[in-house]
DNA sequence: CTGAAAGCGCTTACAG
DNA sequence: CTGAAAGCGCTTACAG
């Protein structure tokens, strides 16, 4: 008789239990198996209790493949999102998590980082049979993305988008800005800038667009001239508008970013430049991102991570063929003050005095 | 005969090509359409430019339940992380992506979030079958998480821990540690506290651990005392571990955080007390988190999204049996010094001047 | 409540 | 260089 070899000595792909041992040591059908292991109905107690007492033991689980390719179901979901170091964007993925993992499904993630990565993924559409459903965060998806994403033939919800194409959930961003300008106007600013990465942006929110345009509208004035600034996206993006308005003929004296992270790069720039916040220039920023509270910074509190969390919610209706596909469910956003925001220097001479708040300079 | 009832409204399950239907249009077989269409040696031109012609006018792309279950191959990745919206490990996130993608693997993400999300984690094991390779980013694995691991029979790669049973990346936290504090008693500081969620945190890394003993060991005179303050983590963690060290006896005159958000928080917390920084503490942090240079914070730099890439890297030799399992690549650290320090005020009176302490190098 | 049979869509030896 | 056959591990009607 032969002796067994030695094992090798690490990792190779070991052999699973199959739904047949299973059944085997259950003395049932794999048939049954599979009913019971799902969970389905017309299995007396009994069986159910071998068949799972049989399946732990040999710690079976049922192959993805075996099953995806019998039922078509995958009970995995793909999350698309333009850059998910971006804190919004993580905060959404993480609430969706959460939720489909309770469900049952796992998440697949597709990081589309540039306008390259974009393209390819709605070339190569990797989703295609991989996914139950599809989350689609914050892109203005084009006509022939749209397309790709229906012929998948598969629930798709967006997150920030308002596409009348798809279920979504999103806030008011326009409303946001109001509170935002509200704000510095009734402080008595009547110079503002928005700083934005709206033009330099293959990877665009809608929400940039909205913004931007609820901006100019909500200024009272027109004759005031809004000046935005286009600059890469995030930090960096916000500090080269800020320097960029530091190099204008007349400082505005308060500032809108697009989002928080634009924000930060204001401030980090003003206060390089030596000047204060909010004693010489105002800011509100736009997220109520988790630092925000760091800079001091006034800014628009929406939901953030809940929108991942309801997206899926929505998701899992959608699978479940309880969804109406019209649902546009729209979140709510209020104004945080923080010390990033005083009432206006006027800066033709007229100096009113006015205290501002505590600057911390380094 | 029957007329064709309409087709449904809405997207459907909608009927994708299959290998036969390429097979047909090309006029070979679905073996020779498997072949070329996977790049193998021993197609013709012409035959291999038939089959892509044909497969293109299908939009067909391969069912992975199909392959998957005759290859034994998923193409996907798993992705471990404590908690994906920490700066530190979606940047990681995003580099392994980067690199997976480019290699045509998908990127399966487990946000584990807290103990019992790792618990059950490591109990489904829902990697099983489902992906060809792991990724598991800072977490110190219990011996019984070891052994699931192996059990999957798929190459393991690890980030930021240095379990001897699997490769990995990492940075020296240790060394780190030393040169933050090294800088600190070069300005004299005596006074030395160390912020830290570790006490507190289920989901520890094993980086925290190292970063504390070098911390004690690092300190010139065990008599000065450091202080170490468990909080929860992130900018709570740092928040509520300032609060501690303010309302203790003796502030410090320096702090060293565990790593970036938690000096945030150290910073939030010492603003709004009203002291300076660094004029009533210093304060260093580790990470060189994208938002320092907003702080102005001193902190210990590390390669973060290098280590995601380097790691996916790892995983692909793995995947094509080129890897060394013995792999422990160590990428460098190196202070960088902003305006959140400066050398100490001695509170004490007796105001030695500002001299180069002597630091006990290892 | 349970099971035998067919089939999901590929890839893998094996032939030629 | 190409193809016919078997089989990967499940689930789904269909029977009973």
């Amino acid at each position: 008789v032969q002796k067994t070899l030695p094992e090798p000595p690490v990792s190779e792909p070991r052999d699973h239990a199959s739904i047949i041992d299973v059944a085997n040591l259950a003395g049932v059908s794999p048939t049954t198996v599979s009913r019971a292991l799902r969970g389905l109905k017309h299995v007396s107690p009994l069986t159910r209790a071998r068949v799972e007492a049989a399946a732990s033991e040999l710690s079976y689980v049922a192959s993805p493949a075996g099953s995806g390719l019998a039922s078509g179901r995958t009970f995995s979901v793909g999350v698309v999102v333009p850059i998910v170091t971006r804190w919004f964007f993580a905060q959404v993925v993480a609430g969706a998590a959460t939720v489909l993992r309770e469900a049952g499904y796992d998440l697949l993630l597709y990081n589309l980082v540039d306008a390259s990565g974009r393209e390819q993924f709605f070339e190569r559409m990797p989703l295609r049979r991989r996914v139950d459903a599809v989350l689609v965060v914050s892109l203005p998806l084009a006509g022939h993305e749209v397309s790709s994403l229906r012929d998948l033939g598969a629930p798709i919800v967006t997150v920030g988008s308002r596409d009348p194409a798809f279920p979504g959930v999103r806030i008011d961003d326009a409303e946001g800005t109001r509170q935002a300008i509200r704000h510095l106007v009734n402080l008595g600013h009547e110079s503002v800038a928005m700083i934005s990465a709206l033009e330099d942006d293959d990877m665009g929110f809608a929400a940039a667009i909205d913004r931007r345009i609820a901006f100019r509208e909500a200024l009272p004035d027109a004759t005031q001239n809004p000046h935005i600034v286009a600059g890469m996206w995030g930090l960096q993006g916000g500090q080269s508008a800020m320097a960029a308005l530091l190099g204008g003929e007349k400082l505005p004296t308060a500032v809108f970013a697009e989002y928080d992270e634009m924000a930060f790069g204001a401030v980090t720039t003003l206060r390089k430049a030596g000047l204060r916040i909010p004693g010489d220039v105002s800011i509100v920023g736009f997220d109520n991102h988790e630092l925000a509270v760091m800079a001091d910074l006034t800014t628009v509190a929406q939901p953030v991570r809940e929108q991942g969390e309801v997206a899926a919610r929505l998701l899992l209706d959608g699978l479940s063929g309880a969804s109406d596909p019209e649902t546009d469910v729209v979140l709510p956003t209020h104004l945080v003050v923080r010390g990033s925001t005083a009432p206006a220097r006027h800066p033709h001479g007229l100096r009113r005095g006015v205290g501002p708040a505590v600057a911390s300079s380094p």
